[in-house]
This record gives C-alpha cells, sequence and structure tokens, in this order.
DNA sequence: AGAGAGAATCTCTATCTACG
DNA sequence: CGTAGATAGAGATTCTCTCT
C-alpha cells in the first residue's frame, strides 16, 4: 500500500517538474516586483522590499540574485532577526549587510518587519511591501523607511485580496488618526478635560485592578504555606540544601546557611562590587561548574554574613511526598510554597 | 550581582474559512 | 463532514534597561 501510494506520489510530481520545467509558470506579483525593481535600479536608486517570513526573504534573495533581467543592475542583499528557524544573524552579521547596503555594494535590502522600525538610511528612495500588510501603524513605519525625496511606497497584491482590503483600512484609520491630530488644538477644552479624567480614571482602576489580583496570589501562597522539600541544581540534580533555609528579599532570593556554603564552591573576587544594598564579592558554583548565583552580603544587615542570591533558573525543587521536581522560570511564577520574607529591623 | 519589565523578533497554535 | 490553508494572537526567546 505504501509503495504504491509513493509511486503515484513520485509519478505526479515528477510530472508537475517537468510540466513546468517546459513551460515555467509566471507568477504576476513577482513580475511586478521585478519590473519596478528594474525601473528603480535604472534610475540608480536604493530601496527596501518587506515580506512576511524569514524564509519569503533568503529565497526572494535567491530569486532576484539570479533573475536574467536584473543581473548587472539590482544587487540584493538581506537581513532577518537573531532566532529565526529558517534562516537567522548575529549583530555582527546584521551590521554587515547594512554596511553593504548603506554603501555601494548592494542597492536592494530584502527584510522581515524588523527594519520596520528604527532603520534610517537616507539614500533609500522606495519601499515594497510584498504580500505584506500589517497595521496603520506598520504602514506608517514602513512608508517612513524611505527617507531620501520624493521616494515611493508600493505595496504588490491582488486586487480586492485580502491583504489589498487590509491595506485600504490601514490608509483609513491612517487618514482617520491625522484628522484627530488636526482637530486637537480645536476641541472644546472642557469636553477634553472630562475625557482624560475618565480615561485618566478607567487606567487607575486597572492597576488597582492588578494589585488586587498580585495581593490574592500572595493571599493563595500564604494559603499553601511553607513546605518541606530541597533545593537541587537544575543541571545535575545534586541537593543543594533544604527549602527552608531559603529566605526572600523583595525579589531576590537567597540562601545564608553556613551548611549551604559546604556543598558548593564559593569562588570571591579579587575586587567587590557595591551596589545600594548589597555587597556582591564573588560567584557560587555547584560542583558540577554551573553558577548558581552570586556570593553577596547585605550592607544594612551584616550579622546575616555572606550570602548566595539564588538564579532561579539554575535551580529547582523537590517538595516532600511529591515524586518529580519543580521548576519555575521566574521567582514571581512561584505557585508551590510560601517563602519567609527577610524582616526588617528597625532604626 | 540579582530581579523584573518591556521591546523586538520570530514560532506556535487555536480558530476560521474554503473546498471537495 | 473532514481536511488544508490562512490568519490572529499567544508564547518563547533574547536583549536592554532600571531598580534594589
Amino acid at each position: 500500500m505504501d509503495d504504491t501510494l509513493y509511486e503515484r506520489c513520485r509519478t505526479e510530481l515528477e510530472d508537475i517538474l517537468k510540466k513546468y520545467t517546459e513551460h515555467p509558470a509566471v507568477n504576476p506579483k513577482l513580475e511586478s516586483l521585478v519590473q519596478l525593481l528594474k525601473r528603480h535600479a535604472l534610475g540608480a536608486t536604493k530601496g527596501l522590499v518587506l515580506v512576511k517570513t524569514t524564509f519569503y526573504v533568503k529565497t526572494l534573495h535567491d530569486y532576484l540574485s539570479t533573475h536574467p533581467e536584473l543581473i548587472n543592475l539590482v544587487k540584493p542583499t538581506w537581513i532577518v532577526g537573531q532566532n529565526s528557524a529558517d534562516h537567522s544573524l548575529t549583530i555582527h552579521d546584521q551590521e554587515a549587510k547594512l554596511q553593504q547596503f548603506r554603501g555601494n555594494e548592494c542597492n536592494v535590502l530584502i527584510a522581515t518587519d524588523i527594519v520596520q522600525e528604527g532603520l534610517d538610511i537616507p539614500t533609500c528612495s522606495y519601499v515594497i511591501r510584498y504580500e505584506f500588510v500589517s497595521d496603520e501603524i506598520g504602514t506608517i513605519q514602513s512608508r517612513g523607511r524611505a527617507r531620501a525625496q520624493n521616494s515611493s511606497y508600493y505595496l504588490i497584491t491582488e486586487q480586492d485580496s485580502i491583504n489589498h482590503i487590509r491595506e485600504k483600512n490601514n490608509k483609513t484609520r491612517e487618514d482617520y488618526m491625522e484628522e484627530t491630530i488636526a482637530e486637537w488644538p480645536r476641541l472644546n477644552k472642557e469636553k477634553f478635560r472630562n475625557y482624560v479624567e475618565a480615561k485618566t480614571k478607567s487606567l487607575i482602576k486597572g492597576w488597582e485592578t492588578d494589585l488586587q489580583n498580585e495581593q490574592k496570589q500572595r493571599n493563595v501562597l500564604r494559603q499553601v504555606g511553607r513546605k518541606d522539600g530541597a533545593i537541587h541544581c537544575r543541571k545535575c540534580n545534586a541537593k543543594l540544601g533544604e527549602l527552608s533555609w531559603l529566605k526572600k528579599r523583595n525579589t531576590t532570593y537567597f540562601i545564608n546557611n553556613a551548611e549551604f556554603f559546604t556543598g558548593t564552591e564559593c569562588k570571591l573576587d579579587k575586587t567587590y562590587t557595591n551596589f545600594q544594598e548589597n555587597l556582591v564579592m564573588g560567584e557560587v558554583k555547584c560542583t558540577c561548574g554551573d553558577s548558581l548565583g552570586g556570593c553577596q552580603k547585605f550592607m544594612d544587615r551584616p550579622e546575616l554574613g555572606t550570602l548566595c542570591a539564588l538564579k532561579c533558573k539554575q535551580i529547582k525543587f523537590k517538595l516532600v511526598g511529591e515524586p518529580n521536581y519543580i521548576e519555575f522560570a521566574q521567582w514571581s511564577k512561584n505557585n508551590r510554597f510560601d517563602v519567609e520574607e527577610l524582616q526588617e529591623i528597625d532604626n
């Protein structure tokens, strides 16, 4: 059955490939792009081509680089973000590509919305969005990338397609924004003040709700209470100490139990760094070599002695009666046990 | 030093829509 | 009705900034 299906698919794919090799299909949108680039290249101007995904960036770059009508005219380069799955660039690579574009090495830059904001190239005189429409802010910002005088802005998409409709809606919203900005100085002062007051009240109410939710979360933890358990190295699973040793001050979680330091490696710096209320003295490492946090002293609480400020992402916990380790990405995400807060001393 | 907030830049996923 | 493709929004990751 599998073999039959495989053979059928293979035959069909070969037929499709043969058909397109003999009669290459012309994508009207690609053809429009080629003609636009050609026209601008003949005018010796530089431009941006914006697409939606990194995959399109690289594919379009390869296509344009080898297009017979564009050879010796269009010299494209491309840029994407740093953590793309398909193609990614380091900051150094990104800067190198931009330099190619700023100089005379390349005259077309193909990119995702990475360059939609912030990129300022005075000689960039046109922006082409290839099947890529975001919101009205994106439209305004991408158009703003063309800084040269008499610059042009294009959207390549099908007539009355969703992208075409979205772009038209963006334009309507943009017009509305401009109207509102122009109208603002002419508004009735009393009416405007009432509007601002109502908006401010609604914002404050939102913040109050957030605070109440935070309080609720704290109450939940208090109800959960402190639990017995152990603290382990996230990398090597080694037991580092008891959960009861853990204390907190504001957002810093620390251990100052002497026994903790016997099971870890504390490397002191030659020079100490002084922050507002703590003195950073070095680094505390697990025996596997992974850093667990900083070796510190609270300047205003010298009686606590040396402590280790634990990095949440380097450790995990095992609660008594539970077989599995638990981990948190941030201390504030802890919803499993309460931690003793460091009592402030009265001055 | 640590933490968290926020921004930037994708990637993933749930939902919607069109089609056979 | 089931499936595939499109889309919006959520989530993940990384970086920068500010505060303690």
